[in-house]
DNA sequence: GTGGTCTAGACCACC
DNA sequence: GTGGTCTAGACCACG
């Protein structure tokens, strides 16, 4: 369900963050939910090699948000309706790809040795 | 040289690190070449709108690389032998295109798509 | 174990290197020993008034020194050994002696002034 | 007049500062000064081996507290009176006897051993 | 609760 | 003017 080879440290911000971002990825790549069941804390924890309250951190934000709904004792579900997925979706790829867009037009790459690297790296 | 417009935060991770790729992406792009002075620490942090200490971390970052040269008194100038731009390239487009590859797949894009999304924000 | 009344500001020097010199003082007359606990980062800048990274600077140089021992999310110990303690002792006496000694001799006192001061002086 | 090997650096505090303890000091022993006349600013820096800006920022402190006076151009003259120079003698000698006996208590040193030290260090 | 790090502002010494 | 250091406060990750 989860591998830990995809969790790679966006090196520098701070690891709930890391998470944050980890968890919505797998959210709307699908990947992440079982049903609409989120990994609990102990597990994730364990797996990412961090500590719980790390782990713990990064769900209440998501709980913040209105993406996921925690009770004490119970496991944590997803909440977020299809219209929020999308937005959710579009955040992360603008994100992502603004990021990458501008630090390769900044080293002078032109769009086509971006394409080429891109296809290089992809597997 | 530096212009505000192109320092884009990538929010989240520290902003001397932020700088300190922002000045190697200036090197490798070729905006920042050899013998050149840099921005004074106070010119830069004003500019960016950042404390001079911030600023300051960044340069003693890249003088421990050996990339820039300072002195107490006196302008900080870029020092790097040819022989390091190539590593320092290498360095950056591996750390950004493989940040973006991970993130993408993630989400479960396809390749095909993701080229199409490059395609579209590179301007 | 520590009380701020012995804590004196050597006016003038860094507070780190005065909360330095006071802990290793306390190590080399006994009321700091092997294996024991040091006050927390946060404790004693309490205690002193300073700001916890000031306190921290000093644990960080006596830990460089190996004098103490500190790992995140535990308590710092004292881990010097016996050959060791000699040798700080040894410092710390001759820089104190050494210093009053060419401050009085410019001052141009003759050696026995300078005992009777001391006899004057000591309480 | 000067030696150099006179001029110790307590360590940690700013050059400045020792700079102005080294001149009262000099002026209470009656060894500074030829006549009521000072080194000039050049002079010193030259024979401690500092910026004259450091000493300059020493001889206006002299100047505020009323013990020099100095004039552009011309040489800078010891103005404190007799009464003065009595308290600033009194003043120096506390300051360095009481940072010492602090200092060799701390340690857990008696009176005896602190003379004993005294006379051994002396020349 | 612990220690570790990042950002900030003021001061220092030098040119 | 320059770069270097010290003190400060808030935040992070861990136990």
């Amino acid at each position: 369900m989860l591998s830990f080879a995809e969790f790679v440290q966006e090196e520098g911000s701070p690891i709930y963050q890391q998470i944050l971002l980890y968890v919505k990825r797998g959210i709307v790549g699908g990947r992440i939910v079982q049903g609409q069941e989120l990994p609990s804390r102990r597990a994730l924890s364990t797996l990412l090699g961090v500590n719980p309250n790390t782990v713990q951190k990064a769900y209440r934000l998501l709980e913040d948000e209105g993406l996921i709904s925690s009770h004490a004792g119970a496991k944590s579900y997803i909440t977020l309706q299809d219209s929020q997925l999308q937005q959710v979706a579009h955040e992360l790829l603008e994100r992502d790809i603004k990021g990458l867009v501008g630090a390769l037009q900044q080293v002078g790459l032109t769009k086509e040795m971006a394409v080429e690297l891109l296809n290089q790296y992809w597997e």
